[in-house]
DNA sequence: CGTCTTTGACCAGCGC
DNA sequence: GCGCTGGTCAAAGACG
């Protein structure tokens, strides 16, 4: 993939400048270097001068031979150093083409909420009520139809979100179904009683904020979710993500400040209590915690919504956990209708893709973790989880990633939300579509082919990889879907994992004739068979230049910088550093809310949500 | 010296 | 009411 072809004519430009200019200067020094030779000869020739004779002449003709030899050597250094300046310039130029793909990418969001409005008018009701799980990716459509409109020019309306704080919401949508009760037990494992993560609050609403009984009361705009949260103090939504991850946490992006640990019951491993330090009155915390089972899987779970800006690299982490909460949330709207019978589950089955969103009972508690006592929750707090491992769900043998929505209560009659939801991205070793947290701190997607492969634009999907792995299936299917579709552009995936996943599962949910899509494109990438596992690189985390730079620069790629900086953690902030490097004004990013569905208005309000990043 | 981690103590909620 | 457990605080120590 050569970004350059995808790069504006203004970028082209600049790159031919700077190479030209790269030449001038090689020239120049060359110059120089063939003008500070003559005193060096001239020096030599006085001594040959000096006594002429046969030894001297001999001298003089080993002085023009080393002469000659020190000028190929300089000229093989020149050639060098040449050689690495253009590579240089051409990881610039690609950064510049990545960061205005990310615009692109926003502006994709943009158009597709608008879409997905739309779409929602014309077939929203149409769906099965009992299927329907909306997740939107990105600003919150009214807004975006209200303050973006579509003519406009796509650098124009980056610009604009620029400005306006470049907010990345989230906007989830989930409707819980009237009737459907399944039975399904995605459970590959024995289910504990003490798992507590899934185990079953018996409570009202939920607020997505963190706000401790004694402690921290942050100032936040007057949202709805805000009101939610007022309303319910005592009841916060909680993402848990659960990720395979050596390091003792995942780095997120964000930064913490760890102020407690605590043996928790049934399980050996110390949680760890950690709180957003990224400002003094942040509310968000989160907890770590290894399972017991199996140390390499960490389970991080978050509580609350930022109050404030985020870095760049904290947004993939805090989207998806944002997603997550709004879903568990705006399932708890929904059954404010009071229609749904106290028990509901919701189960799409995409051929492979299961969605599984349950309601309340004791019998759908979640089975999916394998570990179920690794992590308890307080049954005060609605929890969703993450499941980012890439491993071993009997139930995901369908060979497509698999997502799953399971929430559960003790639904009665004044249950108002699903206690507990779990995302399950994982999917099978064998599947070739895996999404993971892997152990070198990559995020990664494992997959083959994309669904369109022959579509101009994968070939730029095709050509970025997060975790050096090679495509993203479900930013492809999404693509391609999108632009079968909908005749939109598609944008290259510039957004992170989580990002990636939520536009999937948006796509996905909202509108039902992405079956076939999906479908045809799992057709085709579990027929590709091969699977790219992940090159564990080691030293990456930070680089977003690893995306598919390994591929174009293969020797140079083992030299890229590693971060110096105290991160040790899982990362996605690879994600981060390269978009926060050039363009400081774009570093900060100021997630949207989440928008609960029986709250639409809280979008424009408080800030996003959860991240996470070192110890 | 400032920041961060560690760790014991304290508090609140919940179940019995 | 009591005990258990989760969650938080804050002093002390470690570290750069």
């Amino acid at each position: 993939m050569e970004f350059g072809s995808e790069r504006s004519g203004h970028e082209v430009k600049d790159e031919k400048r700077s190479e030209s200019s790269v030449g001038d200067e090689e020239d120049r020094r060359e110059q120089e270097i063939v003008t500070q030779e003559p005193p060096l000869s001239t020096t030599e020739r006085s001594t040959v001068e000096a006594g002429p004779n046969a030894s001297s002449l001999t001298k003089k003709e080993e002085a023009v031979d080393e002469l000659e030899v020190a000028k190929a050597e300089m000229g093989e250094v020149m050639e060098e150093n040449q050689r690495l300046k253009t590579c240089l310039n051409r990881i610039l130029n690609d950064y510049r083409a990545l960061q205005m793909q990310f615009h692109n990418i926003v502006e994709q969001e943009t158009k597709d909420s608008s879409d997905q409005k739309v779409n929602n008018n014309n077939d929203q009701y149409q769906i099965d009520e009992s299927n329907l799980v909306s997740l939107s990716l990105g600003r919150l459509p009214t807004r975006n139809n209200n303050k973006v409109p579509n003519n406009k020019p796509l650098k124009e309306e980056a610009e604009k979100e620029d400005k306006e704080g470049l907010s990345l919401g989230l906007d989830c949508k989930f409707e819980t179904s009237k009737s459907g009760i399944s039975t399904t037990e995605y459970l590959p494992i024995h289910q504990s009683p003490n798992n507590s993560v899934e185990e079953v609050p018996k409570e009202e609403a939920a607020g997505e904020s963190w706000q401790p009984g004694k402690g921290i009361k942050t100032a936040r705009d007057a949202t709805g979710e805000d009101e939610v949260s007022q309303q319910n103090p005592a009841k916060k939504a909680r993402v848990c993500v659960r990720a395979r991850c050596d390091t003792p946490t995942m780095n997120d992006g964000c930064q913490w400040r760890k102020y407690g640990q605590k043996i928790s019951k049934g399980n050996p491993c110390p949680r760890a209590y950690y709180r957003c330090t990224v400002a003094p009155s942040c509310p968000v915390r989160k907890q770590v915690q290894r399972c017991a089972q199996d140390m390499s899987i960490l389970f991080t779970t978050y509580e609350g919504n930022h109050n404030h800006p985020l870095p760049l690299s904290a947004t993939a982490m805090a989207s998806t956990t944002s997603a997550a909460a709004s879903m568990l949330l705006s399932g708890s709207s929904t059954s404010h209708s009071g229609t749904r019978p106290s028990t509901a589950m919701t189960t799409a089955d995409l051929h492979g893709m299961n969605f599984f969103l349950s309601d309340g009972s004791k019998l759908s508690k979640q089975y999916y973790l394998s570990h179920p006592a690794a992590l308890s929750s307080s049954p005060s707090h609605p929890t969703i989880t993450l499941d980012l491992t890439s491993n071993n769900n009997p139930s995901s043998s369908s060979s497509a990633a698999l997502v799953k929505f399971t929430s559960n209560s003790n639904y009665n009659n004044t249950q108002r939300y699903p206690l507990s939801t779990s995302l399950n991205f994982s999917s099978s070793e064998s599947n070739n579509a895996t999404t993971s947290w892997s152990n070198n701190g990559f995020l990664s997607y494992n997959n083959t082919l994309p669904y369109n492969s022959n579509r101009n634009v994968t070939n730029v999907l095709s050509n970025i990889n997060l975790g050096r792995q090679q495509q993203q299936p479900m930013e492809n299917i999404y693509n391609s879907y999108m632009q079968r579709n909908n005749n939109v552009p598609i944008s290259p995936p510039q957004h992170s994992l989580p990002d990636t996943i939520a536009a999937a599962t948006k796509v996905i949910t909202a509108d039902p004739n992405f079956q076939s899509a999906l479908a045809a494109a799992l057709t085709t990438i579990i027929g590709s068979g091969s699977t790219t596992q992940g090159n564990h690189g080691g030293a990456g985390e930070n680089l977003s230049q690893k995306m598919k730079w390994g591929e174009l620069f293969p020797s140079s790629s083992s030299a890229l910088p590693s971060s110096s900086t105290k991160v040790n953690g899982c990362a996605s902030s690879f994600l981060n550093k390269s978009a926060a490097n050039t363009q400081p004004g774009t570093a900060l990013m100021f997630l949207q809310p989440p928008l609960p569905l029986s709250s639409p208005k809280s979008a424009s309000g408080s800030p996003g949500d959860h991240i996470d990043k070192r110890n």
